[in-house]
RNA sequence: GGCUCCAUCGUCUAAUGGUUAGGACACGGGCUUUUCAAGCCUGUAACGGGGGUUCGACUCCCCCUGGAGUCACCA
């Protein structure tokens, strides 16, 4: 069988970050298996429609570099087209569909037209929570006559279209979490047709699904629910339901379901916050799925190759920020130079061609987790920040001894050659071969030196700050060092 | 409240009847080191409770407890 799963997302202008975990799943399954990931956009909410959503939730599967074989396309020039045979994959484009498939229900007796306006459903359910039932449909509607029917649409009243839920039991094998079976009686008529003619969601799924011809439906666990509404679709309209696979959710620090008041849930915002995309993916994939004991990190290709639905965990996952920063840490000290400085460009004011801020960004990139830490961190390599002359004393020495080797170092720095310039290796060599020969002590030389050079107490090494700063810019720092004793 | 799902360190997790219950993040200590970071070594820390089944249960079954999800003309 051709493993064919899809993402359906409505269009809210982000993704959400469960939506992200269910993309990778879907992902991994179809890569693995030569299958297809299709992407359908669930937008038959009118009310919940946001400008421009589509284009930007298309333009994060970009920037995540995630690829899909069906569905909505953002172009280069903006425009939005589409790629498969199934199309289309915008729901609000497949009106009629559901319509036709709704009338079919109607017609079969499975469906029945509802007038119930918004005010006596409200008093029913209050009524029925107030006598501690499960607020379901009455079927006041069910019994109306064909007469009935026909004058008040004719008048002009508006009307729902339900479906009948039949008697029995029903169930299903999830994929991850086993058999799982519901009874009937619990279950309400649902709404199946909007009265603004719009299909909801459970008649769309399962007719999208089908015509789609979906073998595996990857969804968060809050839809366990609903799936007997859809059980029960399939089997009025005669067809082959797809696998359903319940992935656990994603949780708040609480261990409620992860929400926007208790932290962040858009893949949009983390992005924003400088972790890098294939941190975010290795950390969301493999949140609820391990796929071996003793490692964190994975590349894209070796999630496709150990992805098992059945090793997919069924409780619930809080999200630890503190691993995410690891993480991203590890990617970022990873990153070749180039991928780097092109990472670090859009979270940065200074340009980072310049050669010295350059060089600040490699050798500050291992005391970064994030990638909007770094404009803090290289600024004092674009410009000398002011700092007390006292710090330059290295604890064990004295202020005469420290103006003293400041201006030796500076001795030997003007001497020191363009080429020893080129490495951090071939400084630390030769700073440590000065030290050495002149029978200094490391912290007499190197700790004012480095002061020096980055004004701070804590810096990258002496060596790495030559580098970065170059010959030039060295001596003048340590020149003005030097002058701050004689104030 | 009804229905459904879930239950190993603080958090993410490994273990598929027999382990000193392993790893990761975080935290503590140490090494390295001019400082910071990184790295390496190391420590603290978990099977929710009760019954079964079994020679033997984290692992299988039941009950309890706890947590969560869901009960819309939102998905």
């Amino acid at each position: 069988m051709t493993v064919r799963t899809r993402i359906a997302p409505s269009p809210t202008g982000y993704m959400h970050i469960g939506t992200l975990r269910t993309v990778l799943f879907d992902y991994f399954l179809a890569r693995q298996g030569g299958g297809q990931f299709i992407l359908r956009v669930e937008d038959t909410d009118q009310a919940r429609l946001v400008d421009g959503a589509l284009e930007s939730l298309l333009g994060t599967f970009q920037k995540l570099g995630i690829d899909y074989d069906e569905g909505p396309v953002l172009q280069a020039d903006g425009s939005i087209a589409e790629k498969g045979d199934c199309g289309p994959y915008v729901q609000s484009a497949r009106l009629s569909l559901y319509k036709k498939y709704a009338d079919e229900l109607l017609a079969d007796g499975h469906a029945y037209i509802c007038f119930c306006t918004k005010e006596r459903l409200d008093e029913m359910r209050a009524a029925q929570t107030a006598a501690k039932q499960t607020p379901k449909y009455d079927r006041r509607c069910c019994a109306l006559t064909v007469d009935d029917i026909a004058s008040r649409r004719t008048n002009g009243e508006t009307y729902v279209v339900r479906m009948k839920i039949p008697e029995g039991k029903v169930a299903f094998d999830d994929a991850i979490r086993g058999r799982i079976a519901f009874d009937l009686s619990d279950v309400d008529d649902q709404v199946i047709i909007k009265s603004d003619g719009f299909a909801s969601y459970h008649l769309a799924v399962v007719v999208d699904d089908h015509l789609m011809r979906i073998s595996h439906v990857l969804r968060g666990e809050e839809w366990i629910s609903s799936t007997p509404k859809q059980i029960v679709l399939h089997e009025m309209f005669g067809w082959k339901m797809p696998v359903y696979a319940h992935v656990p959710l994603i949780l708040n620090p609480d261990k409620t379901k992860l929400s926007k008041r208790k932290g962040d849930v858009s893949v949009e915002s983390y992005l924003a916050k400088g972790y890098l995309p294939a941190a975010i993916l290795n950390f969301i994939a493999t949140l609820g799925f391990n796929p071996t004991a003793d490692r964190e990190v994975y590349t894209m290709d070796e999630l496709v190759a150990l992805f098992d639905l059945t090793k997919v965990n069924h409780g619930g996952a809080v999200m630890n920020i503190e691993k995410l920063d690891w993480m991203n840490q590890q990617y970022i000290t990873k990153l070749d130079k180039d991928a780097l400085l092109a990472a670090v460009t859009p979270f940065t004011t200074y340009d980072v061609t310049e050669p010295i801020m350059r060089r600040a960004v490699l050798v500050e990139r291992g005391r970064v987790s994030r990638l909007t830490e770094f404009t803090e961190r290289i600024a004092p390599y674009a410009e000398m920040p002011p700092y007390d002359a006292s710090i330059l004393i290295w604890k064990k020495s004295n202020a005469t001894d420290c103006q003293m080797q400041l201006s030796n170092i500076c001795n030997f720095v003007t001497t020191t050659s363009d080429e020893t310039f080129t490495q951090i290796a071939l400084l630390e060599t030769a700073i440590k071969a000065y030290i050495e020969s002149n029978g200094l002590q490391n912290g007499n030389v190197l700790w004012p030196l480095r002061v020096a050079l980055s004004s701070a107490e804590k810096s990258a090494s002496p060596y790495e700050l030559l580098w970065a700063l170059g010959k030039e810019e060295s001596i003048a720092r340590i020149t003005a060092a030097i002058t701050k004793f004689d104030a």
